[in-house]
DNA sequence: ATTAAACTTGCAAAATCTTCCAAAAACTAT
DNA sequence: ATAGTTTTTGGAAGATTTTGCAAGTTTAAT
């Protein structure tokens, strides 16, 4: 077994009975206590876990209180990069809109403390700052797209043109020259909602995204302040883009 | 098991028995009473426990009204049977509103498949419809209040005021000949809407809400259509209440 | 005031943690 | 493939924490 997949399962094992000692855990993986202890360290600073005298405890219970969350595990490491850097363009005081999508939700794991508003329409991110009282989260209404837990439909379009922020934090499916793409027609109403409600707009695209067309055509390149992506992105497309007048960030 | 495990277990067993005798829960957690001892000293520290001669007792009473688990524990029983009761009220097809609440979530378990349309403005429902495809969700706008996990606001009040349901499900702090009242003057404006908004209506209260005043005046006891309680309700409010024209069932 | 139960403190035994090291495994470059 | 290098693993020694007990003190109730 890879160690990795190992951590994995000690994560997994953790959400389901919350509390574990180290001699459980080291029979479930079959390693021995010293290395289920580095596992644990390693997942520790990652921060779903904590350690505890004898073993380990999951840090966010589970239960379907505040968790909808985004469990895509998909360059998990690069969009967290990203999220972070998004979050450092942050001043404190400021309104931000989040939009849904995992990229955009990684942004606002980090902005606990720093934002003042937090605008948003998914709910993976209310729930991220469910007992949080240092910011103040407007949720916009709508209607629950399943599996995305995003608000979508007219009321969530009219809540945020009636709303005002200084920063959007968004995210796509894909971007070209010409511009930014969706894959969710109804995401689009929305979105676009957020670009006229914000002062500066940011961007976070991983590298996948790049040189990529969804179905929907979302907004021309302009309409961007700054994109935030990882190492990976295509050289060539970022210098064209840089051309245009906007930041470019790249993550590490 | 280890310390942290066992301090938990202590604790979740306080809030369901109020006071606990050092043998009790000696036995409970399998450890010396010395080291009973200790773990209260040190969830008195926490603020969660007070400790006594020959014990511990919690310390707020921890009336449900101010933090939203769902892992609550305390009536579990009772109020997951006045959901299923109140659940059995809908009938297929219907637009349900459902107040935030931890009655009235246990009440949103049962409804699966059952209504058509939920609407809400409790995060915690919509987070347990979130991934089904059979019920389509409204969700209100509006500032999370943080800990109960409720949208609150103007956004929330007139988001409700759009819409119309055939049933709503509410909770309340109190139940008194005068009414139904209350914690949060926050919560009032959104439950006047939302009463409203609904043909019939439905209260959710446990039997430790009988007999009670909150500090806000929510509304009159004919406003309500019917009232589901549990078998520990005091008889003479019920017989009470059943002159003024509603049903009153009791889930057991 | 008397007494039994419960509490605190200090201590030694047991369990657990950290740090270090050598063996095993995985990887690299020839 | 093979030899050398790096990474990972399991274990052991010593430090640290936790636990249960016992002696002496305090509390509550008669």
């Amino acid at each position: 077994m890879q160690a990795e997949e190992r951590q994995f399962l000690i994560e997994q094992h953790l959400q389901k009975v919350e509390f574990a000692s180290l001699e459980e855990l080291s029979e479930k993986v079959d390693v021995s206590i010293s290395t289920v202890r580095r596992d644990l360290t390693l997942l520790e600073t990652r921060g779903t876990i904590r350690r505890t005298h004898g073993g380990a405890r999951l840090i966010a219970p589970k239960s379907d209180e505040f968790t909808f969350s985004a469990r895509d595990t998909h360059q998990l490491t690069e969009k967290d990069a990203i999220g972070r850097t998004a979050a450092s363009l942050i001043k404190p005081n400021q309104g931000v809109i989040i939009d849904a999508g995992t990229t955009a939700y990684h942004a606002a794991k980090h902005l606990g403390g720093k934002a003042s508003h937090i605008i948003t329409n998914s709910l993976p991110v209310a729930n991220h700052f469910g007992s949080d009282n240092s910011v103040e989260v407007l949720v916009t209404g709508g209607v629950i797209y399943p599996r995305l837990g995003v608000l979508v439909g007219p009321l969530a379009v009219e809540s945020l043109s009636m709303m005002h922020a200084d920063i959007a934090i968004m995210s796509g499916g894909g971007i070209t020259l010409d511009g930014v793409t969706n894959s969710h027609a109804l995401l689009i109403d929305i979105q676009r909602a957020m670009l006229k409600s914000a002062q500066h707009i940011i961007f976070c695209l991983d590298h996948t995204k790049f040189n990529r067309r969804s179905v929907s055509h979302l907004c021309e390149i302009k309409a961007i302040d700054t994109i935030v992506t990882d190492n990976q992105a295509p050289k060539s497309l970022i210098e064209q883009l840089q051309k245009s007048d906007m930041k470019i960030m790249i993550a590490d």
